[in-house]
DNA sequence: ACCACTAAATGAATGCCATTCATTTAGACT
DNA sequence: AGTCTAAATGAATGGCATTCATTTAGTGGT
């Protein structure tokens, strides 16, 4: 399921792990899945911070630069994680329900994935999209349910791209501190921005993040709705 | 100007630097405002990669340790980077303009500031304003504007972090290699996507990121801007 | 003029880290 | 039995942020 074993020959990774061929060991205890599997363990277990090719070789009961006939480096480990969790992204509701709430149900999954990985964010904001199958898997669906829904061909992917961008920044918000916004001893020199401070906190009732992303999430899905034919 | 300076005696930061006394030497080589303004300089001309104390501590012609008698990590270093370059988002619209000229100058300025500096982003988003004061002085100027448009004060703070998110994601989109979308060999397996891919890319006279982030801009806009009393 | 004090500098040391490489191991074909 | 090779090892490399004992050099008080 990885990129590279279900590439072509062509050149485009030129150190692509070749094919398994006839004539090989058979008993590999590294592969690029079981690589994965235990990254994201042990991403959950220790953090971002906890999460070395020292450590994740540990949890493997192998050599740290065992690692490497798998694996071209940490930042290859942390593409294999991200493009695993994508996989994790629910858009089940493009197939059965109206284009709004599918992109509702869409984005709140995928902020929240992913606000518990943000470490990842730099990574897949930049990734081809050929190098993670499974998030190109997502698009696809994506895509295809704003096609469906009668959106210009040419919006559907600076929409998307939109919407992806307000989550991902999104994504980090939900790991601020609650005090985030405290102006402390500037109070006095901020009025304006400590008043709002303080009548967002009266009714406070509600996530600080989450507030802000339901406004931002209906704004879009509004305003967006509106480019359907 | 450093949080540190203003701040009243309190055990908040236990380990915040005195306050100059009588009876210091007076001749320190070093202060924050200096090394922010090396820091800054490095990392134009090295990046983020080439960004290390040690490199700081050479173009200062100082010993690497003697970096933290002012500053207690590379963290802070990159605080005191990110709050400087927060005094160059243009927030002058807001005593000028009607309110949606506003915030579109203040998006564009924000996001073309940090999508030089997008390692940057990871720490902004989760940092407490009172560890940033060019930075809660732009957002007293926003929320000023805001106020003075006749939003709802609890409307206020949702709004601005909803921009913001969608600002700091569309920075990332910025430094995004220009064939992030070609879906190469999976093609005929994601036909939609695509499909849009493609038609995107036929009138793609426009940057990709710039086109996306229009789209979003002008779409919060708008749609926040019917909160308007 | 001298002393006591202290902020700020040094340079060596620590303990990490990702990555490389020469070498070894052990299955699978001929 | 012999050959080939993917995959493992373990040592080495060069870098990193950070700590700390020690030194340096202004300053104010005497």
């Amino acid at each position: 399921m990885s990129a590279a074993a279900s590439a072509p020959a062509d050149s485009h990774r030129p150190e692509a792990r070749p094919r398994r061929r006839v004539g090989r060991p058979a008993a590999a205890v590294l592969d690029q899945n079981g690589i994965t599997a235990a990254a994201l363990q042990l991403v959950r277990k220790s953090g971002y911070d906890g999460f070395t090719m020292a450590a994740l070789a540990r949890t493997l009961n192998v050599a740290p630069s065992a690692l490497y006939n798998h694996v071209s480096s940490k930042r290859e480990v942390l593409v294999l994680i991200q493009d695993h969790l994508t996989s994790f992204v629910d858009v089940s509701a493009f197939d059965a329900e109206p284009w709004g709430v599918a992109v509702r149900d869409w984005a709140w999954s995928y902020r929240d994935v992913f606000s518990k990985h943000t470490p990842l964010i730099p990574v897949i904001a930049v990734l081809p999209v050929t190098d993670a199958p499974k998030t190109l898997a997502m698009y696809e669906a994506v895509s295809a349910g704003f096609s469906r829904a009668g959106f210009p061909q040419e919006r559907i992917i600076p929409a998307i791209v939109a919407l992806e961008s307000f989550i991902f920044g999104s994504a980090y918000d939900v790991t601020a501190p609650a005090d985030i916004f405290d102006s402390g001893s500037m109070a006095a020199s901020t009025p304006n921005f400590t008043a709002a401070v303080a009548r967002l906190a009266e009714q406070g009732d509600q996530n600080q993040a989450d507030v802000a992303f339901s406004l931002g999430l209906e704004t879009l899905i509004a305003g967006l709705g509106e480019l359907r034919s």
